[in-house]
DNA sequence: CAGTGGTCTAGACCACCTT
DNA sequence: AGGTGGTCTAGACCACTGC
């Protein structure tokens, strides 16, 4: 294990080295990590640091570990990553799994504040994805989303769009979101999605700014969507 | 240390003990805990034994260590408490600390939705308070809170009403929220709110249900709120 | 300086899974 | 049975605080 200048715990050393590897691509997701024993011989430290590390890493939903089999990279299925980041629910708190339709797909340059929140060059190329989101046949969210094609190269010729976006980023293109930050704020519905949210001109509806961050800790997807809150209630939890 | 018999690991015991410490109120609020080797002693385990529940405990906010001074109870502070769970902020992330004023505070039989919600007795006896806060002089949440009076005996007859009301719950009744539970929908603002907020009668707010919950896990709190968002978001993350 | 929590190690044993 | 992660211990040393 390389010793930094600037003094850091070796636990926290071995936790930048693994999490390094994760973000290469060295072990894919589902993939096994070698047994803690294998790992510590490598790095020359004792099985209790690397366990510290790996103890992070699962706290922050990278891997995943079980008793008798091993350790393995947290995987991004359809099911977890809805389960996890989609947040409508019903009014009793029971969770659903949305349906989604892709209305349309563009290639076109970031607007200043797209920049910004995306962390690159003004006018770079984006794709803007409109998507309509469903529960129980019912449509509930009107969804802007915008992706920078430094980071997803090509994205908008992909023909078959999955309902979670995020197993396509993982699968091709090593993208693993690990949070996202949302900013809310009740609004008038656009005249323009009224419509296609079977909702009355001027309907209250909640606007969702969301900004999706990899394991790398960049912001590689920002969206702004509307929410029809007639039925379904945006759930969240604080600590 | 007793042993349960079934199986729990020491650990756990550890941390089960010393959280109904906490809750007893055994030890208060900002106090210091014991330190790693007397509780080891006391309780006939290992340092590393108690010092993983300690942990855990720390992870859930409800003690606080510093290297060289020692364990201490989380203390909710104005600051701190608000800070957690007040989620509205400037649209560019920076937060902002509320004022508070009650509007009205009364003494009624709770409705079947809140009996449910705060798990008492139908038809209990509950407090309602109206509140009105503001941001930088600008009215943004009216809120209506209800509290079991079997957990706040006569916390309607309380003078002075602090502008974070968990920190009261602390000091007047042993009560320490760890966590709350938000619902929130898009609608219009109920005309009777509209000048309080100082927005056009049918403006959409967006209306928050808040569940507070308290170190025992119980709900001891819930509350309705209408968020004037046209200045100010809800920010929320997860993870 | 003494006392606290934080890191790191090494080894023993337990619980669980696969073969 | 053999390998994995999970628990528990004991001891050494480090980093920080306050007297």
């Amino acid at each position: 294990m390389t010793l930094s200048t600037s003094f850091q715990p070796l636990y926290k050393q071995v936790y930048d080295q693994l999490t390094q590897r994760l973000v290469n691509g060295h072990w894919k997701p589902a993939e096994a990590l070698p047994s803690e024993m294998a790992l510590a011989a490598e790095l020359g430290v004792s099985q209790g640091t690397v366990r510290k590390a790996l103890n992070q890493m699962v706290a922050e939903n990278l891997l995943e570990r079980q008793q008798g089999k091993g350790t393995y990279v947290a995987e991004h299925t359809q099911e977890s990553s809805l389960f996890r980041f989609f947040r409508l629910r019903e009014p009793d708190g029971q969770s659903l799994i949305p349906d989604t339709q892709v209305l349309s797909s563009a290639r076109r340059a970031a607007t200043k504040t797209e920049s910004i929140k995306l962390n690159i060059k003004g006018k770079s190329q984006v794709v803007q994805l409109l998507r309509l989101r469903s529960l129980q046949g019912e449509p509930v969210i009107m969804e802007k989303v915008v992706l920078p094609l430094s980071v997803f190269p090509n994205i908008d010729k992909e023909l078959e769009m999955p309902n979670s976006l995020y197993t396509l980023y993982q699968d091709k293109y090593g993208i693993s979101i690990v949070s996202v930050r949302d900013e809310l704020r009740a609004t008038e519905i656009p005249d323009e999605y009224a419509d296609k949210l079977n909702l009355a001109v001027g309907s209250p509806v909640m606007m969702v700014e969301r900004q999706s961050i990899n394991i790398d800790g960049r912001v590689v997807e920002c969206s702004e969507a509307y929410y029809a809150t007639n039925k379904y209630v945006y759930a969240t939890e604080h600590r």
